[in-house]
DNA sequence: TCTTTTCTGTTAATATATTAACATACTTTT
DNA sequence: AAAAGTATGTTAATATATTAACAGAAAAGA
């Protein structure tokens, strides 16, 4: 009914498509190829790609690089927006490391706890810095998107600081729901109940 | 079409009810509540409740207590399954360190890594083997599950060596589509694109 | 050049999911 | 005890998504 959007379960599958292609080296890919490595109907394959992108040709298929490029446009990814990560714990600092990130168009640029002392980290030499300076740091920095990767206990006030540090996104990590004024984006992350999910296949 | 079964799109909201329940402590909830708190429609949440549980009273809401056990149940949390971690990097280490797990029916017992030597963890004392016992290892304590965090690399070797193993389900966190056999349950976790779909969202 | 094969892309049919509307039941208050 | 208010649960209407069926088009081979 809107003048002119992507279908939300098409969206929720274009992630995969884009990796499953990133994944292969020839030059052209057809709808029926993807359909058997993703194990999806293929006529669904050709809907979504054509919301997306181009015709393809018969018999040969799609342009991978041209449907790699529509991929990432439709998904924003040429856009770079810059992020910050808060609790370096473990798994703060396993993400922090992590460079896979910069590929999809986020940049982790500082990390913040509430251990006062400042820290370089080895690999990628990204410093962890004490979390009250956050607010000139997001000012300074361009900074859209905030990480929460602390606990549950002071999840929400972390939200809040990133918040008033005029944040527009948030993805959380803490098992807890936040509260988010209306204009700010919320992406819940629960390993535990991905990974419960999961068990409950289990041998069912 | 199928004889007796949850629908899937309902399936998927469960563990965010069950999570949101859980944050509570008031005795009793009502559909009016859980929908305001999740920004579901009521109706929806109503219709979802019907199907993993027993009746709400008018006025007052469905008790608490029951509609977490409903909802455990239903997604099978009850019944206990044993999982290894492979790759003890710090995303992995961060996984075994991880305690809320349990609490949805998934206990890690150990880790593995390509590095021979064993190391003691610290907070929860689990161990990381050497690789090359975990055929073993799975045998003797019955595990059902498997978490890869390793390189993208050594993915697909690490997937098959847990197949072997007998293992029934894996959770592969490296960026690749990894190929199981058809019996063989796979999830994949890909950080980076959660967060690229965020990214989207900003500032459309 | 003609036929065969293997793809595409569209249209129609089916299934699933969401939303809206309404009638009913339990508490509380007066 | 009656009335008001608040939730439930069901039925029907709408929207969305998936699957099936088919017609056309480029490449390969005869």
């Amino acid at each position: 009914m809107n003048g002119y959007s992507i279908p939300k379960a098409t969206l929720g599958r274009l992630p995969q498509y884009l990796q499953y292609l990133k994944e292969l080296s020839q030059a052209n890919v057809s709808a029926t190829a993807i359909a058997k490595g993703l194990s999806l109907g293929e006529v669904q394959v050709r809907k979504d790609l054509a919301v997306v992108s181009g015709a393809g040709k018969p018999k040969v298929g799609y342009e991978r690089a041209k449907l790699i490029d529509d991929l990432e446009r439709h998904l924003g990814y040429e856009k770079y927006t810059n992020a910050v990560l808060v609790g370096a714990g473990k798994l703060g600092r396993a993400l922090l490391d992590y460079d896979g990130f910069e590929e999809f168009g986020v940049k982790i640029v500082a990390g913040f706890d509430c251990n006062d002392q400042a820290v370089q980290l080895g690999k990628n030499t990204k410093a962890i810095l004490p979390i009250k300076d956050i607010g000139t740091y997001c000012a300074q920095n361009d900074v859209k998107l905030g990480i929460v990767t602390v606990g549950q206990g002071s999840a929400q006030d972390v939200c809040d600081t990133l918040v008033a540090s005029g944040i527009e996104a948030i993805w959380n990590f803490a098992p807890c729901s936040l509260k988010v004024p209306a204009g700010v984006l919320l992406k819940q992350e629960n390993l535990a109940l991905s990974l419960a999910h999961l068990n409950n296949q289990i041998s069912k």
